[in-house]
DNA sequence: ATGCATTTTGCATTCGAAGTCAAAACTGCC
DNA sequence: GGCAGTTTTGACTTCGAATGCAAAATGCAT
């Protein structure tokens, strides 16, 4: 530096504190009286720097309040430690997305966020996403083929959250949506229920297609054919009027309702407690999946299957950030069962 | 380019297309044979380019699946695009944050999210904001004295959500708090209760301190004395407790409890009908304040006041983003009025 | 003190896009 | 065709930090 405003004296370069803009590791360097490659190595861990060297540029440092350029070291070093997130939905995902976040922020790493409303954003958020060269993505959304594909050539490493794809080698954590269905309908038929109706979420969701299958596959591997199908948006409105639907087209309301989400359980509860006079468990067992917060209110204290988040958040990081340390790694797949919660939303013996 | 292979034939510079590595703009300018600095203006709005350029540079980048890389654009034109999003607790703002992501996005600004769990991650979570050079930050979380200054001195511009700082001449969006409580003590009054019950929030959050001084200073003014305090987290567990300790601190259960959000009422409510065997809002009226999905859960239906998440959200953006454009806006504070909810959950009239 | 090995330091270059400026290419007009 | 005026283009520099490499400084043994 001191070579250099020597040969080419520019204002911009000699002036010692140029305030308003904050502080370079030139203008440490130049502070402290070193070069700008000491300053630099100071913030590298594990750099051959001399002690003395190092107090004299953290003195400078904290006199001038440097703060390295987080974006102009990923332009050279190639890593911008952001890692993006995508998130289809977030009023579904708060807690999840609290968990990614305390996370990634543990091991230095921060979350741009990418919510998408439309199923359609999807492409123009991917290419936000290489613009601004994230070292890898978490996604809670439906990407295609083609998209996933885009992935693997730019060499971002990619980990789906609660959703995989058989037919591909994606890496990805998922809840065994499936089995939590089926240990909710052993449960329902072992205590007597007998007719069943089914709410699923939207035929788009992934989650929602392998629930409502997983609850349709093991009634029917009983031998159980009374059932009643209707759809909603994994909102509590859509719960409630899915449950009007169910009733409205049988003769007698179905001994259990099996929802597809939490928020869809709680609003079959309430539609059919202060609004169809039905009393549940008594009348109607009604079971839910996610085990939200509010599934375990003593208004419902629902019967529903835990998604163990903590795991599923902490496996997704680790798997993501191994990834991008080591690019090589192949695909790997990782299910998590969840907990049964034996709630009273259910006639069942405990 | 071409004149820069000529004198530095460098491996790197002369390959044609490096694959692996996404394409840069020096690639694209080699393969439509014309400048780096062509392709860069043609990615300027109403930059001087002619057609016949235009339309052989975007052949390339078409070929080429050219990206600008924003990390390299922020660096020369001191603009990431980024903005950071601070809040302390995610649990309770889910819709605030897909509110904020929603118009950010629209606006061609991305979110950078920084959660914090204690008061004491700040510091360490603001030094990430100033590497990042984020254009601007939206704080849902508190900020002292020193580091609201730290941002005047680094020119960038910040807006606080839901908190404000008398003293301070900060630029904040507000739900009026204080407003929103008397006209809960208010109506409580006015139909007829005597003696209250207040569940306030965290003591550390300004959202509590301004709900609770607000109902508890209305009704000091109206003259009523009977008032048993007790505090929570936010939490539903906690406004069960809360609700407890009211009723062993008293002969009889107050005619009102009025809680510092809709979370702890919920819990109050539970607690009251399940446990206590209370009725509400025959023995009890219970109010809140939020506005959240779940006030509005037949099992509820709070009375409380409904914050206009969308107008806060679109007023934080608005004004910080005008304040990245005009860095000499001075500070502004807006205060929303929030909404009464007539619900079912107080003994009222309607 | 000398020589050699090791650590520490600085110089120069690099990352990728944007912007300045001057050269080159057009335009219109006489 | 030639010339002034305008538009378009390219060469070069810049942003701020990291790093390979060589020079300088240090340590150590003789």
């Amino acid at each position: 530096m001191a070579n250099k405003s020597q040969s080419k004296p520019k204002l911009s370069n000699v002036t010692p504190i140029d305030s308003g803009r904050p502080a370079t590791s030139y203008d440490v360097a130049r502070h402290a009286g070193v070069s700008q490659s000491a300053v630099s190595r100071c913030f590298k861990p594990g750099a051959s720097v001399s002690k003395k060297m190092r107090d004299r540029v953290m003195k400078s440092v904290k006199a001038l309040g440097y703060q390295p350029n987080a974006i102009a070291r990923g332009l050279i070093t190639r890593r911008s430690n952001m890692v993006g997130v995508i998130v289809s939905n977030l009023m579904f995902y708060p807690e999840v997305l609290t968990e990614l976040s305390k996370r990634f922020t543990e091991r230095g790493v921060h979350v741009l966020l990418f919510t998408i409303e439309h199923d359609s954003d999807v492409a123009r958020t991917l290419d936000q996403v290489w613009q601004y060269q994230v070292d890898g993505v978490v996604a809670a959304a439906w990407l295609d083929k083609d998209q996933i594909e885009a992935f693997n050539e730019r060499n971002v490493p990619l980990v789906f959250y609660n959703r995989s794809f058989d037919d591909m080698p994606v890496t990805s954590v998922c809840c065994d949506q499936a089995e939590g269905e089926r240990k909710l309908v052993d449960l329902l038929v072992d205590n007597g229920h007998q007719s069943f109706g089914i709410i699923s979420g939207p035929k788009d969701s992934f989650v929602s297609v392998e629930r409502t299958q997983g609850a349709l596959g093991r009634l029917q591997d009983l031998g159980i054919n009374e059932i009643t199908m209707a759809s909603g948006h994994y909102t509590y409105e859509s719960g409630r009027r899915a449950l009007q639907e169910i009733i409205q087209q049988t003769e007698e309301p179905p001994d259990a309702v099996i929802c597809a989400n939490d928020m869809m359980a709680i609003g079959c509860m309430d539609e059919a407690r202060h609004h169809l006079n039905l009393d549940v468990p008594g009348q109607l067992s009604v079971v839910g999946f996610d085990g939200s917060r509010s599934s375990t209110w003593s208004g419902y204290d629902l019967v529903t299957i835990q998604q163990p988040v903590e795991s599923l958040a902490e496996a997704a990081v680790s798997m993501l950030l191994d990834r991008v340390d080591n690019p090589t790694l192949l695909p790997e797949k990782r299910l998590f069962s969840g907990a049964l919660r034996m709630g009273t939303s259910a006639r069942i013996k405990r």
